[in-house]
DNA sequence: CGCGTTTGACCCGCGC
DNA sequence: GCGCGGGTCAAACGCG
């Protein structure tokens, strides 16, 4: 049979769905683009300056809301996905789970206020690893740290849940750390709040910062780091947020 | 006319 | 082996 044409058949199953790195990232639902049209049934995800193109949505057991499955729509061959879905503790809250990501620079068409480059590109280009890691970097893995992922969801609502336990790693590789929320923060220069879990799935021996394999595309993402009247507030909530913040006090000193 | 969103069906992985 | 839940695709519709 030659109609299969899709997942049905060959494909190579190599890899489950879940075998996936993840990352779930709680933002703030923005009214300014939570009302852009369509009125409110619409979670409204925001904007990364990525083109997202939504592909599905399913309503998620034990959550009120549904999940949106976004795509990117800036090129074909782009693995890079993700899942929007509100908070159930908080409405106001959205949980956006990324996975894969882009295997192709910006669309240059998008034009998007292309933000002032700072020097970001320090901490960038400290571990980045250019090459593959991009398009087989699944790994599989899934035991406390699938945990997490649920109690992301918790996170949103107070952040008690990140502390070290959670993190052994980050206090050897804070800057690592420190880089993979990079790229977030840019996503949501406004007002985020970047509660994330990075989910990635064990091997057995490669699991730094190949996982985070940044780009000069991504670094331009970090220059939009200025004042945040609201990381103040935001950055408090957890070490991670610390990391960040302190990265960025860095850079404001060095550069 | 092209692109993006919407909705239902199909398939897969996992638990029981 | 069956059922549940989750994830993705494909066709249709609407909007720009």
């Amino acid at each position: 049979m030659s109609s299969d044409t899709k997942m049905t058949n060959t494909s190579s199953p190599k890899r489950s769905r879940r075998a996936i790195q993840k990352r779930v990232v709680s933002v703030p639902i923005k009214e300014a683009e939570g009302s852009r049209l369509k009125g409110d049934h619409m979670s409204a995800p925001p904007s990364d300056s990525w083109a997202w193109r939504k592909y599905g949505q399913k309503p998620i057991k034990g959550s009120p809301y549904p999940r949106g499955y976004y795509r990117c729509s800036s090129s074909k061959g782009c693995p890079a996905r993700k899942q929007v879905e509100r908070s159930r503790q908080d409405p106001n809250m959205l949980v956006v789970t990324y996975s894969s990501e882009h295997n192709h620079p910006w669309p240059a068409s998008k034009n998007h206020h292309n933000h002032r480059h700072n020097a970001t590109a320090a901490l960038t280009t400290t571990n980045t690893t250019p090459s593959v890691s991009e398009e087989e970097e699944e790994e599989d893995h899934d035991q406390d740290q699938d945990q997490e992922q649920k109690d992301a969801i918790n996170i949103s609502n107070e952040s008690e849940l990140i502390s070290e336990d959670k993190f052994p790693n980050l206090d050897d590789g804070c800057l690592i750390n420190g880089s993979e929320f990079g790229w977030f923060t840019d996503f949501y220069p406004t007002s985020f709040t970047m509660l994330e879990s990075p989910i990635y799935t064990e091997d057995g021996d490669d699991t730094d910062s190949d996982i985070f394999t940044m780009r000069e595309e991504d670094e331009s993402l970090f220059a939009d780091l200025d004042e945040l009247p609201e990381c103040s507030t935001v950055f408090r909530r957890g070490m991670v947020q610390r990391e960040v913040a302190h990265r960025r006090h860095s850079l404001a000193t060095t550069g």
